[in-house]
DNA sequence: CATGAATGAGTGTTCATTCAT
DNA sequence: GATGAATGAACACTCATTCAT
């Protein structure tokens, strides 16, 4: 499978899949119109500094709008979180499950993953930011988001399919696993996020990398 | 070398190294005092929920005392981090140095840091939530730490020495690799202590754990 | 007289007296719908707390057809107390007029009341918190109610004709008087309605009571 | 017993009863100091119009001090409501016990609450609204306060007393004709502070008016 | 130096009112 | 006329920072 081909399903906003009554549709678009701000000023600012004035403005529209919406900036944020990962996983779900073998289908996680990031920056920075926030821990609302669980499950899931298919090593737990691989993919997007001047790496070299650190190791090849 | 004969230099409370007069001692006490409560306060409420009053009334002293010592807030959190950051890297330096061995080396790294952040779990969650604080690249005063860069370069050093030594592959960057290790590491501790009630690991299984994760990566090896 | 009697006039609400045209009386029925919701509404959370909002969504309109028929929140309120109290008036005034002697005409009046603000709860509790509305003095909008001042006038009038009859006594003025009989009688229904599940009092046995209480005093007789 | 001499127990305003430190003793003058402000403010615009910026200016503090003195706009409400009644009874009750005869302890309570109110006319304002607010049945915070009910509970002592020496009618309840005292003493003090400008009524004359009304009440003496 | 009361700018949230459809 | 989404002014409350004692 080609990164590129995944491309245009990433790209295509899911707003209005059904058709819609006229009223409904407008409610969504405005509402993303919103969320699309948020992303964008919580990214820049984080979540504490981010005002509700701030993004109503840079939403175009008046502070009250913003909670017409959302409950409130828990909800806004919390919501902004889930539904794109919720996003996210639809469609690394679909474009997957056709994958024959884990390795290959690791593979296109991978590719999704840095194709859905690429297209949502800022977005990555708050999934990103999200992972640590370790406090969160004890704060009611911000607490761990069920979408983060499923996003972490579903790659348990994968990693279990490679331990089956013995692609992965099976002395340690999916999970554990899984939790390494997150972290090594995470760290080299935002590495190459942060480097993302030079015309150095492609995606696909980025992807070939990731998965070779994570397969093989740091270790040299006797 | 043995994880347990490190202990002792990680207990030590580092203030008051060279003998200085009563009242730079006092200060230096009064200022260990107040980093000492941030930690703690930081580390259970998080930056944003953690008030200068909360930290000055766990200190035992007045709101204004807290400014006598540091500019304010951000210079107090900065300063807690890299402070302890320090710390950490002198010991680190200490017990490495005398070590022969890439490998060996970076298992001392290990050890020391596991050692650490167990006697510092406050500072262990202020330091993980500190990585990924991406908004930080944008923010002035929070901006990323100069020790951070220090711990950074101080793995790249040993990452280096091991792909010299032909015990890290050579095929990617080091900072690229040191930065996959500090994942793997920080992740790995992070589970560990998540689950810390479960009396199953030891800190050696863990160090095993991740130096093995690390060198071996997740493939299965043929 | 009979307090029953007096039943029906009180129940039939008096929308449409004349002949109208159909819009017109439309018109009407839409304000009478509002000011019903908005009776509710306000009675139950108090003019602060009671929204627009509330009161459209408990009438069954959209929020921008209050305003089609009120000026503004104040008037709402306002013109409900008004014609609420407009419309008791004159019911009064029907069936206390053919009433001889000025005692009786008293009587009439307390059943009448009591008749109106049982059928009227509701509006007894924002009658009753109107007046003390003392700020309201100071509040252009809010206040003091033409109609309010009519009822006043109203008892005035019986009581004026009760010293000339030589029911009530002379040597106070038939305005102190009316005040100390209408508190007399708020504060007596006001006590009724808090312990309404009682099976205690009958209206005619309250109604005794007011006029006991008001013309005979406090005092024991000797 | 003579009205004008209980004068001076009502103006000395009780703060710094006992030696207290410095401290103590401050905190309670700014503590009254906005108290003040806030009783001045409540009676001119209403609870929900007074605003904690009107009110730390009028005080001439900064917004975030009445926070120090007040948990929130509900409590400082509460506690001016609170306080007032608490020394309005305190001071009643020390004039009042040494007082021989219902009727005669009567009469001073309405000379105290008169002298009382005049010094404190914001504070009649305040107590007056409050009376009414029917809604607040409902709202937790704001509901019946407890100094009220002691207010109510002083009133039914003293018309208990006044029953058993067959001053009082005894057919009615002490609750009831408390009550209807109460509304009596209130319309009166509300009539007579609304004329104020009138040089007409002394404070006397105005006592005498309530009490005759009360005893006899409106009817004619044949 | 230490204190902690005072400060007041800043923010989340509400809601009366408007106006395009 | 009816709608109800949008508006934005207003307000309670917080908290980093200052400064008189």
């Amino acid at each position: 499978m080609n990164i590129n081909s995944l491309n245009e399903d990433i790209i295509r906003r899911d707003k209005s899949a059904l058709p819609l009554d006229r009223k409904e549709r407008d409610r969504r678009l405005r509402r993303a119109d919103i969320m699309e701000a948020a992303e964008r000023i919580f990214a820049l600012k984080g979540y504490h500094k981010a005002t509700i004035q701030d993004i109503a403005k840079a939403a175009q529209y008046a502070t009250g709008t913003v909670y017409l919406y959302f409950e409130d900036k828990d909800e806004l944020y919390f919501s902004l979180r889930e539904e794109k990962i919720r996003d996210f996983l639809r469609i690394a779900r679909e474009k997957i499950k056709p994958v024959e073998g884990a390795r290959e289908k690791l593979e296109t996680f991978v590719g999704i993953s840095l194709l859905f990031f690429e297209k949502n920056r800022d977005f990555f920075l708050i999934f990103l930011s999200e992972r640590s926030k370790v406090q969160a821990i004890k704060d009611a609302k911000l607490s761990r988001s069920a979408a983060m669980l499923h996003y972490r499950e579903f790659v348990v899931e994968l990693i279990k399919k490679g331990q089956e298919q013995r692609v992965v090593r099976g002395d340690f737990s999916p999970g554990q696993i899984a939790d390494i691989f997150i972290s090594i993919f995470m760290t080299a997007v935002f590495d190459w996020f942060k480097e993302g001047e030079k015309p150095s790496g492609s995606l696909t070299e980025l992807s070939a990398f990731i998965l070779d650190a994570f397969i093989n190791g740091a270790g040299k090849r006797k």
